[in-house]
Formats: C-alpha cells, sequence, structure tokens
DNA sequence: TAGTAAAATTAGGCAACCCTAAATACGGCA
DNA sequence: TGCCGTATTTAGGGTTGCCTAATTTTACTA
C-alpha cells in the first residue's frame, strides 16, 4: 500500500537526492552548507527545497539538525545512482567514451532516461556490477554489490594490488591515471610508501610511478598478494 | 561575427522551435493558436513565450500576425531535428526498441544530450540519412536529403511501389503498419484505388492489404515501375 | 554564564512557464 | 460600412527554484 504515485522526480529533486545520498555515504551528516557545497547552490535555497522534499516524504528534516533521507528518499537515489552508473558504462563500452568525460554527460542524460531505457543498456552490457570508475551499479531493488576497498596508500610495501575503483570524478584526475596506465583491474606492486602522507611509488609493469597521497587515497584496491 | 554565445535553449524553447518549424514545413502558417494545438498549451502562453522567443531572435515576430523563425531559429530546429531523430535510429538501430515505441524516448533524450553524444551515435550508425520512420535527419550543417514522395493514394493501379517515409508519430497507426508488414524499404504494388479517397489495396509479397485513405496519405512512397 | 562566530532560517525578490478570465483586434459578411 | 465571431493579447495568478540580505539559533570559548 505504499503510495506508488507516479513519482516523476524533478531534475532538481534528483540532484539533491543524490547529493544527499553521497555525503551521508561518506559518513558526514548532511547539513544545509554540506549540500549547498555539493550542488553549488546557497544555503538558504537548500534550507527551502529541504522543505520541499520532507514534505514529500524524501527525507525526515529538523530544523537546525540537518537532513536524512527516508528510505523512499534512498530508494530514488539509488535508482539515479543506478541511471548514471549505467550511463556512464553504455558511453564508454558502446560509445568510445574515455573513462574520464563520461560523467557530464552522464550527469545530464540520468535526468531523461526511461526505465525501459536503462534495462536495455545495462542487458546491452551484460547487467554488470561496476561502471567504468569501479563504483558498484546499484541494482533494480536497490541492492548493490559492496567494492573490497584499500586505499592505495594503505597498501605495504612489496604488496602486489588491483586497482578496483577510482573515487573521483574530476576530468584532470581521471586524466592522469588513465596516463600512468591505471584503471580498474590494472595490477600494481607498490615499490615504496614515504610515510606522514607522502607519495606512494607503485610498478606497473616495467615502469614505476609516483602517485601524490591525496590522490591515492581514492584509488581503491584489494591486496593480491606479495610481489615474486 | 554571429553571436556564437553558449546558446542553451531550455527544453520549451527547444519545443517551441519543433514546433514552429514542422508547421511552417507543413505549409501552414505558424500562428499562435497553431503553436498552442501543437504543444498542447493554452494560446495565452504561447503568446507570451512568442516574445520571449523573439527577444532571444529566434524569431520574428508581428502581434496578431503570426510568426516565422529567424536563420537561428531554424537552425535550433534543425539541430533538435537532427538530434531527434538520430536518437530514434539508434534506439532503434542498437537497443531493440521497436518503431512505433521510440518516438517518445527520443523526444526526452532530445533534451539532454550533448552534440558530441549525437555525432558518435551517427557515426556508429555510419552517418545516416532516414530515421527509421524514412524521415531524412539533418545534416550538422542544417541541410537534409529531399526524400521523394509520392503518397501512397497517389499511385496508380498496376504500379509499383517502394515505401520510403511514414509520416506519423501515432504508435497504434505505427504498430498496424508494422503489422502489415510495411516499413521504409518494402516493395508493394496497387492493386485497386477505391475513387474519393476511399482505400488503397496494395499486395505485399503474397498478401494483399487494404489501407484506408488517410493512413494512406501518410505512407510516402516512390513508384518504382510497372508490375509484372 | 555571557559573548560571539558560524550555521541555518526567514524575508523579500526574480525569472521562466503555465493557466483562466477579460479585453481587444481582425476579417468577413450582411 | 457596421457587426460579429474568432483569434489574439493583456491582466492577474500560481509553482518551482534560485538569490541576497537580514535575522535567529547553535555551539563553543572565555
Amino acid at each position: 500500500m505504499t503510495a506508488l504515485t507516479a513519482d516523476e522526480l524533478t531534475t532538481s529533486v534528483e540532484d539533491y537526492l543524490k547529493a544527499i545520498y553521497a555525503i551521508t555515504r561518506q559518513g558526514h551528516p548532511a547539513t544545509t552548507s554540506e549540500i549547498a557545497h555539493w550542488l553549488n547552490l546557497s544555503p538558504p535555497s537548500v534550507s527551502g527545497m529541504v522543505k520541499r522534499l520532507a514534505e514529500q516524504g524524501l527525507l525526515e528534516y529538523q530544523p537546525y539538525k540537518g537532513v536524512e533521507l527516508t528510505a523512499k528518499g534512498r530508494r530514488g537515489a539509488l535508482t539515479i545512482l543506478r541511471r548514471h552508473r549505467i550511463i556512464e558504462a553504455y558511453l564508454v563500452e558502446r560509445l568510445g567514451y574515455s573513462w574520464d568525460s563520461v560523467h557530464q554527460e552522464a550527469e545530464r542524460l540520468e535526468h531523461a532516461v526511461s526505465e525501459v531505457l536503462i534495462e536495455r543498456m545495462a542487458d546491452a552490457l551484460g547487467n554488470p556490477e561496476f561502471d567504468p570508475h569501479g563504483d558498484p551499479i546499484p541494482r533494480p531493488d536497490g541492492s548493490m554489490a559492496e567494492a573490497t576497498s584499500t586505499p592505495m596508500p594503505d597498501i605495504e610495501v612489496g604488496q602486489e594490488g588491483v586497482l578496483h575503483q577510482v573515487r573521483s570524478n574530476d576530468a584532470e584526475q581521471l586524466r592522469f591515471i588513465a596516463s600512468v596506465g591505471l584503471k580498474p583491474g590494472t595490477v600494481f606492486t607498490v615499490v615504496a610508501q614515504q610515510p606522514f602522507h607522502g607519495p606512494t611509488t607503485i610498478r606497473i609493469g616495467d615502469t614505476e610511478q609516483v602517485i601524490g597521497h591525496e590522490l591515492g587515497s581514492l584509488l581503491r584496491c584489494e591486496v593480491s598478494g606479495e610481489q615474486g
């Protein structure tokens, strides 16, 4: 008996849900200013919108206390996330998009595609579980694969790792990562690790690369064993 | 030195341009009420919007006199039309959409895709000149193939024809057309033609089909010669 | 516990679009 | 030429979402 009204959400609402979901997911509380910053809006705008979203039952809101998605809101967020990631996967796989240029395109399309189209794209790709950044794609029921995730700087010297996930949408970072030969699936060995958040040196095939700590933290890997 | 401002048009504006272009193309003057009818809006809404479009230099407007697209407006309309038709072609060709179900999907996507994506889809399809309905796809420069176009009822009995273009977006009509074995490229022979806008009887392969006059007029064909 | 800076909300506005109801212009016919 | 119906525009409103400026709340520190 859930109110399954033809819940067409506006582009704006979808963006708010995505942002709140993402912020919460990172462990931060979804405060007004955090949301505003994420969406590039002024805090008063967020304050107002958040009230409307609460009225629609998409989130719980107590003035001055921040915001939390309801089940309905979370469902909405996961739907958009699924759309976004399938679109990214499709564009890279089938239309020759590069890793670092898909994001914006997906950002626009995710608000316009029908559920039918998303499922056709997913089928065409064999219902992948991860997108080109290595992010898990929510399934239609809202569940999703949990990616193993050791940040690259946490891997010990001498260990071998596989890059699984690149937690960045910044085109420049993505281009750099691609340029050194890294993408989800790439196997590497940690050659050196500077202490105090210093850079990590890794070997990919025959070449060594130095990865700064900030960027390295965004590279989620699985430790695959001791080097030879 | 044309004002090439980052002319992002809103969905609404794009729809107005498309409608005005289509109306004009049919030989009718683009009057306020015609546009309103086409877009399912009230005449006052159109009246207001048309003024804004004129301010943006997309059309010329004289109160009580109707509307005409400027070169800039026409360019906009053709861009959308190109997007629409390439999207339709892509969805049918690559994602298994049926002929009669693509229209709405394209209607939503055409406002969200980037020029880059359109060109990638077009390339993937080999830069087709016609969409699945047989409508010519405007080229990036705005030119387009002129379809030969004899309405089916105008073909004389005994003549053979090839269906080129189906000028309908009505899902039911399209389903019917597909169900009798007609689609762009289908070869048929006219077996009978009732006078006074009566139905046309055609033979496709071994079977005969009767096509009402109204529907037949939407079927644009090329006469390919005398039957055997 | 008072004082204050930061965070959040309220107040007041604006632009894009859409609508209904009321006025006005146009065009054709008596 | 004058009248009348239709087409069109003007008037007046509503919603969504965004913004700046002003106010209020909170939370931290002295």
